[in-house]
DNA sequence: TACCGTCCTGGAATCGTTTCCAATGGAATC
DNA sequence: GATTCCATTGGAAACGATTCCAGGACGGTA
């Protein structure tokens, strides 16, 4: 015996091929045909065959979320959130690594094979191909990240800018005035608009002493060795250093541990996108929560809404930034006493 | 102008449909058919249709990672892992949350769909009703963790008994003696093998103070209180504490810093999974590697060698344990240096 | 009784591919 | 020149669902 088809329910209820699906779907049916058929459909232990249906409906109940590494937490966190928002509406999720700039494009060319239904996208480079293809595509799409101002496509974006300038607040209120900002790669979305955001914070007091470095990547490894290199070579001892995000944050700290400087009191690290890590190192990483599942839960709603009616003009929505101050900027005995409380980073 | 199909490209080739189809697909063609073939396809950019292909073959070209929490680095290394082998035999990779026990059996059910060409499942707990949804599955599968003795279903397992040895051991040499076990919730497989491990080694000597405790969950939040509680009531001091997993051997390096004890000097710590976490902390962890990328890499493996070969006979591969050691068990200043050498967890 | 509207029903078309199978044409062999 | 063979080809039948559309049954009203 092979698979149960629907045409096997209909002949065991002993109603048309038509009746049987209008029955199981809910469509118009008469309650005796639909008692009829649920019996024969358990019976037969009927499964429908989703290529059979996205077929003919030419939906498939599928999402994609494409993202550079999975392996960065606040993609993971993202992740977790979108998944949640749409397995609520019976979606399944599909991930995708952008790779490069061309396989980023590639992929999305590759939506018209209609294997999902809308995409979630954070490029960490956005080229014209890039957007070109999305605005072609046929299948709906979002952007976590940012795009040339008046592309027709949803977006969800930090506020870097505003983000930044909340950690170099921060630190200037605790007494810091030498002031570092170490970027990771600077052709990128995130490296571009957070060094932005460290530049405007700056310039916009005049008591400050500042410089720019940069990781050559996103990691904790790349972190480290950058710092290493700046706490070799600086003339100037920066009183505080602001990391591109948590994990070169955290490459800061083990660097600063290694050369016996004390964080936070020879020297205080901010990390960018409060992400869990920031409770597992010690002390715990003061960072700026830019709302990675804010923008995960708003991506996945925009998505969701824009296959609803995909007439809707594109949106651009942007979720504010927050500060979780924790010891590497204070000196916090109780620092990590909030495993008890349940305060801290919002789950 | 709609979506552009196959007849199109046919039409625009001169050629008959069937030709087209054998054309694109590398089959038997004239050189003259595929070249004027490949001309119209290009020309009109024809992208092949999922669905309508997934219905004719009976393949999707995809292949689902099932896990309780995608938010436990464990897993997220493990997908990544096994994300990286069936991209390369281009297989998209659809995530899916295991949720408890009648939803992992839905689950299973539910490949009957064939959204999926396989399943890599990866089961918190193991019920008689799942090995048999596994069994009877048409989806070839493939299970990380334990089944029953006799279970027609491809595993691959951790060795959490030597692994837990492994681990009893390096705190034996270093002069520990009074040696705890927290665990996590002991009806998971995790919990069960992880204890049983435990009870071993600790009996093959009988120079060992030992005891049990266990978190009410596999999070640093949940190993923060159980230590808590541990270091509030034990009358043993106990000279160190192996941890169910990372995250909960993070929440004990908390709470020990929380009260003052500090590890390694008054407590050694060991975590085990050897997740990225363990680099993450202050110091590091030491943590039992039960290989979780090699094991993800394996299924992968398994997998891909089950769906070419159906009448395969279940295999049950079982990926070696090692330890890695780190500031929580050993005084050693420059433990953190590795970020600078290169060595440490495997990438 | 005739007519109309409502509610259900089943036949058949359709979604876009792949692939079976019979047919064609030309080259090669005798 | 007839026969065999091989390489290609195209028509048509799947794959398994949903849905259009015409028609039948039935009840109510004139």
């Amino acid at each position: 015996m092979g698979r149960v088809t629907i045409a096997d329910v209909a002949k065991r209820a002993g109603v048309s091929l038509a009746s049987t699906s209008r029955a199981l779907n809910g469509q118009v049916a008469s309650a005796a045909t639909v008692e009829k058929v649920r019996a024969a459909a358990a019976e037969l232990g009927y499964i429908p065959d989703s290529a059979a249906r996205s077929l003919r409906t030419r939906r498939t109940g599928q999402l994609a979320f494409a993202v550079a590494d999975i392996g960065n937490p606040v993609y993971v966190e993202m992740m977790r959130e979108i998944e949640s928002v749409v397995a609520a509406e019976d979606y399944r999720l599909v991930v995708s690594r952008t790779g490069d700039a061309d396989a980023t494009v590639e992929l999305v060319r590759d939506l018209n094979r209609g294997y999902v239904d809308g995409l979630i996208l954070s490029p960490l480079r956005v080229t014209d191909a890039l957007v070109a293809a999305l605005e072609a595509s046929t299948v709906p799409a979002v952007v976590i990240g940012r795009l040339p101002d008046g592309a027709g496509v949803d977006t969800v974006m930090a506020d870097s800018e505003g983000g930044v300038a909340l950690a170099v607040e921060h630190l200037v209120t605790g007494g810091a005035r030498r002031i570092a900002f170490l970027n990771g790669p600077v052709d990128t979305t995130p490296g571009r608009f957070r060094h932005a955001g460290f530049l405007r914070a700056v310039a916009e007091r005049n008591d400050l002493v500042s410089a720019e470095y940069s990781a050559e990547d996103f990691t904790i490894e790349a972190g480290y060795a950058a710092a290493t290199e700046i706490f070799e070579n600086a003339d100037t001892p920066w009183d505080a250093v602001i990391a591109v995000n948590d994990l070169v944050g955290i490459g800061i700290m083990h660097a600063a541990a290694t050369r016996g400087i004390s964080v936070p009191q020879d020297l205080a690290v901010v990390g960018i996108d409060n992400t869990s890590l920031t409770e597992v190192s010690h002390p715990g990483l003061t960072s700026v929560d830019l709302g990675s599942t804010r923008r995960g839960r708003k991506a996945a709603q925009l998505l969701l809404a824009r296959m609803e009616d995909p007439e809707l003009a594109p949106r651009a929505v942007r979720v504010p930034p927050s500060l979780q101050v924790r010891g590497s900027t204070t000196a916090q005995p109780t620092s990590v006493s909030r495993f008890a409380s349940g305060e801290g980073r919002p789950r």
